[in-house]
DNA sequence: CACAATCCTGACCTTTTGGTCAGGTTTTGA
DNA sequence: TCAAAACCTGACCAAAAGGTCAGGATTGTG
């Protein structure tokens, strides 16, 4: 883009299909993996193409890891509606579980960032993400001292949820192959919500009757 | 290796050496990401020295997987040494972390292959691990029929071990930066050994006393 | 209509990278 | 001791991949 160029115009859809197309490659190969001239084939348009939109592959990546994580920042942002420690607990993982499934390539450039190291990632979204996690456990150690959960390490509860959901995306060829399965349906992650929820309650001494 | 050659010889130590140095290659950079140039230079040996024990980049890779895949199937092996629910379960998750601890590049490298589709994986583990699995999940089902323990889904609770333990490996980047430190130390990994046992148990509603 | 700004792309270039190979050195074993 | 087997490597090579660019098409607007 190096001057500054008048901004979007309509034709640039363009653009928006590009990054679409970029997305899953990326999600499928990794950065390294990923060919510019295969992102071309998929959005069907001249390789030259994308070097209009994108200065070059790195921009391209950036481009596509900003959307993954401006989702990431959504799915953080709404939490506390309640009092209610099981209300919270409940309602933030069965969002969690709703987002794996809905966004899993999201989900897969995301820890395939973090796997690399997260070199890419902003020093500002590590520092967002270390205070909302701080508020959190914060949030966990008060009501663990006014005896509303059992005693946890508030941290470690958190991580828990997070991979306990994310694994669901990240491991999906493994539990595919235990499953015997083509791909997850619907129920299948209805249940996980379900599941999930109910060990994570569990774990605070908030069982919520059975099953 | 292409015709048989006489088998390993005592200078073949070199082959080890080329495989550990593939192996944080691999680790850190992903199979396309990987460089034969710096897999040589780090293990200090020419580029074509390389090719001399493996025939290209894919058998190295392969080479390397297996012995991960190795390590992890050692890790499946040894599990019930005891009738005692609230044993085996502790047992296990403790284990878990403690693989994680001592071979995160294993379990990087397992991690970015399943992210990837597993394609390099062989069927035969695949089936392995569903055996496994399916085996532990029945153990399970028997404990809570037996009124053990609560009811839990047994795949979910086995999922949610293997991810929340590997989850410290595989997003390192982020729960380092969480905890504001460089590196997770050895106590570190001991509390969180006790605060995953705890939470594991709570779920099966085998509480341990309390923190 | 004209001229600017934007958009588009085929052809081409450069660098990187996995891989080869001829010929040399070292080890083995009868 | 000596030849065969195994081991080693500098110098190359061909393909792949990211990126450039000159010039054409299209669109907007006074």
């Amino acid at each position: 883009m190096g001057i500054a160029r008048k901004i979007t115009e309509i034709g640039s859809q363009r653009r928006e299909h590009i990054l679409r197309a970029a997305e899953t490659e990326f999600e499928k190969y990794g950065f390294n993996g990923a060919r510019m001239q295969r992102i071309a084939d998929t959005a069907g348009v001249p390789k030259a193409n994308i070097h209009y939109y994108f200065s070059n592959k790195q921009a391209l990546y950036d481009a596509v890891l900003a959307r993954v994580v401006e989702l990431w920042n959504q799915a953080l942002a709404p939490i506390n509606v309640s009092d209610d420690p099981a209300a919270v607990l409940e309602n933030y993982v069965r969002m969690k579980v709703e987002f794996t499934r809905l966004y899993p390539t999201s989900t897969r450039i995301f820890a395939i960032e973090l796997l690399n190291g997260g070199q890419h990632l902003s020093k500002q979204l590590m520092r967002e993400t270390r205070e909302w996690t701080r508020d959190r456990a914060k949030e966990i150690q008060y009501w663990i001292e006014q005896e509303k959960i059992l005693p946890v390490d508030p941290y470690h509860l958190i991580f828990l949820i997070w991979s306990g959901t994310q694994h669901y995306a990240e491991s999906e060829t493994q539990v595919l192959s235990i499953y015997h399965k083509k791909k997850l349906s619907r129920s299948d992650y209805d249940h996980l919500a379900d599941s999930l929820t109910t060990m994570i309650l569990r774990i605070c001494g908030l069982a919520s009757g059975n099953k």
